[in-house]
RNA sequence: GGUGCCUUAGCUCAGUUGGUAGAGCAAUGGACUGAAAAUCCAUGUGUCCCUGGUUCGAUUCCUGGAGGCACCA
């Protein structure tokens, strides 16, 4: 008897929470998100998180259980998924996950190499020295502490850099040579479901929906957590542009469309993201749930 | 109606002393193992408003026209 997880992964708009529901109603289980916002209790509307309705018709795990003012990585996210998900295999053979965040749905589909935790000093001092003495300077201590990384790693990208520094000098040990360890086992089977939609069809899914966060009362929601601005779970779409409308800095209306075109790209790079998994079955947003179904049967028959 | 200025990439504009053109933004493609709705990399897409003239060659100079803006009637 197989364990199986279901995942759905697909650009932001495009209808996962409406699939997961139908689905986990079918096999008559839970959702696992892996949305690193929706994990936020106070920023529900911005993250488009399952309403109170759809929260009630499936028991849903990682919404809204944390604070933005909790740091919570992807390494506790996986941590937490397994654990939980362990947990509803011992009773249920199918359990449903949905996620816009690729990273997160890969820590848990894959599993990430194991690091020691890093004091958060180390990151707060290496981002006070990338301020004060730029990036040039700690691209070659990288080089020295590990040059393997050195030549592996996006050496523009400061959170790459800093993030195999703090490696570094937390441990004393190369950040590269914590990777590609042999990783446990995941015990249970998955099936990957993508949902996706012409280019045009889908921004304009995006462009409406920012639309309706508004009416929902989006504005009152980034109020309410505007002096909580510097944490990073509020450098989010949605919450950004509208802390520059309420400096000032940003008309309403320059917010809402400057809202809009960062939604667009961040879907384009989680279709970048999730296109590279060639085990992902993909289907129109507007599929049948029971072609999904067919497939997902299919698939079970596959493996078992 | 008259005079002046403008018309070049999806947008805002630069430029070519005559040799078919380039910035910003937008867009597109990509990367990404504890910040990931984050962060980073790469890519120029064009009847240079139309017409005729001069010229070996006109987006550039000249004629005429169209549209826009401003001022004067």
């Amino acid at each position: 008897m197989n364990n199986y997880l279901i995942s759905i992964v697909g650009p932001t708009g495009i209808g996962k929470t409406a699939l997961s529901l139908k689905l986990a109603s079918h096999f008559n289980t839970e959702i696992i998100s892996a949305d690193s916002r929706q994990f936020y209790k106070e920023i529900p509307i911005g993250t488009a998180a399952p309403n109170p309705e759809e929260l009630s018709i499936v028991p849903h795990h990682f919404i809204h259980h944390k604070s933005i003012k909790e740091s919570y990585s992807v390494g506790d996210f996986e941590k937490d998924a397994i654990e939980k998900l362990k947990l509803l295999h011992s009773s249920k053979a199918v359990v449903v996950m949905v996620g816009g965040s690729g990273l997160y749905v890969n820590a848990v589909l894959k599993g990430f190499d194991q690091f020691p935790d890093i004091a958060t000093e180390i990151r707060e001092q290496l981002n006070s020295e990338l301020e004060s003495e730029g990036l040039e300077v700690l691209q070659r201590e990288l080089k020295r502490l590990d040059p393997k990384s050195y030549e592996n790693i996006a050496l523009k990208n400061p959170h790459r850099v800093i993030r195999a520094l703090e490696i570094c000098r937390g441990t004393g040990l190369p950040y590269s040579s914590f990777l590609n360890k042999p990783k446990a086992q995941r015990d249970f089977k998955t099936i990957s479901i993508g949902l996706k939609a012409e280019r045009d069809l889908m921004y304009e899914r995006i462009n409406k929906r920012v639309d309706a966060m508004i009416e929902k009362g989006l504005l009152e929601e980034v109020k309410a957590v505007l002096k909580h601005r510097d944490y990073n779970a509020l450098n989010t779409v949605g919450y950004k542009e509208l802390f520059h409308y309420f400096d000032g800095q940003y008309t309403l209306d320059f917010a809402v469309s400057e809202i809009k075109k960062n939604s667009r790209r961040f879907a384009k790079r989680q279709m970048t993201w999730f296109q590279k998994d060639s085990l992902t079955q993909w289907f129109e947003y507007d599929t049948d749930v029971q072609n999904i179904l067919e497939h997902i049967k299919i698939e079970m028959k596959k493996t078992s």
